[in-house]
DNA sequence: TGTCGAGTTCGATGATTGTCGAAACCGAAG
DNA sequence: CTTCGGTTTCGACAATCATCGAACTCGACA
């Protein structure tokens, strides 16, 4: 295959003909099962509230260790939330030594907040 | 200068103490339940194509009649979908003679664009 | 008044999701 | 090699969701 198929990135998204704002042409019904799973990803309070964590920690990335503790839920539910939103493409994960950092994909928030409003 | 005085809708979210880019700090977890019920209006292809639709119509408005027969899928679930959107606030819906029209709410778009990316 | 068409609501059903505890995994430190 | 703490995976369960057909509501019109 010519495509590793990873998780979806702008030039994926810039390929299925997707970038234009929706305020200005109609999202490709190709394009809008890729689109839709990122802002699925957000649709939910806790995963908000981690990509938010996620997205404005100094430095550029955050450890579990400092997610966890921030909610009342589980471990394990932590790391569901964690690997829907690295599914989506939102983020990356890297482990190091015994804890593992999140950080952030820009590209894909701007792809996102650009389909939104047009002066993105 | 107090404050900049935009539209309503912003200024309502900014009551909920929200408004700043995510990348710049932490959703407050009150606000978090409302923007992710935003975002997860548009995790859904359908709605998101529905969405797209609604707000790059011209005149700014669009008939149901003429959203149904875009999809595969039945009236009645048309329906739901545009039910779901109108919830999250995303879309008013007006009555006029035997047809609805929908009409996008730029306002919240525009919020949930600042959200993901600063330069919104 | 009665009928027709556009759209919504209702009720049901199969699929997906959020959550947890238990277990497994993976480096690091004894 | 064994233990330990951080993180993920597994298995289960209740709740939510997307979808449909049937029934209903609302205007228009004859």
């Amino acid at each position: 295959m010519s495509k590793p198929a990873r998780a979806l990135d702008v030039i994926d998204l810039n390929a299925d003909g997707c970038c234009a704002p929706m305020t200005q042409s109609r999202i490709p019904s190709e394009a809008a099962g890729t689109l839709a799973q990122a802002f699925k990803a957000l649709g939910d309070p806790i995963r908000l509230q981690l990509m938010s964590m996620i997205a404005s920690a100094p430095g550029g990335e955050i450890c579990v260790c400092d997610l966890t503790p921030a909610f009342e839920i589980s471990g394990p539910t932590i790391s569901h939330h964690l690997k829907v939103l690295k599914e989506s493409g939102l983020v990356t994960a890297e482990r190091r030594a015994s804890w593992v950092y999140y950080r952030a994909q820009p590209a894909l928030m701007r792809q996102l907040s650009g389909l939104l409003d047009p002066r993105a």
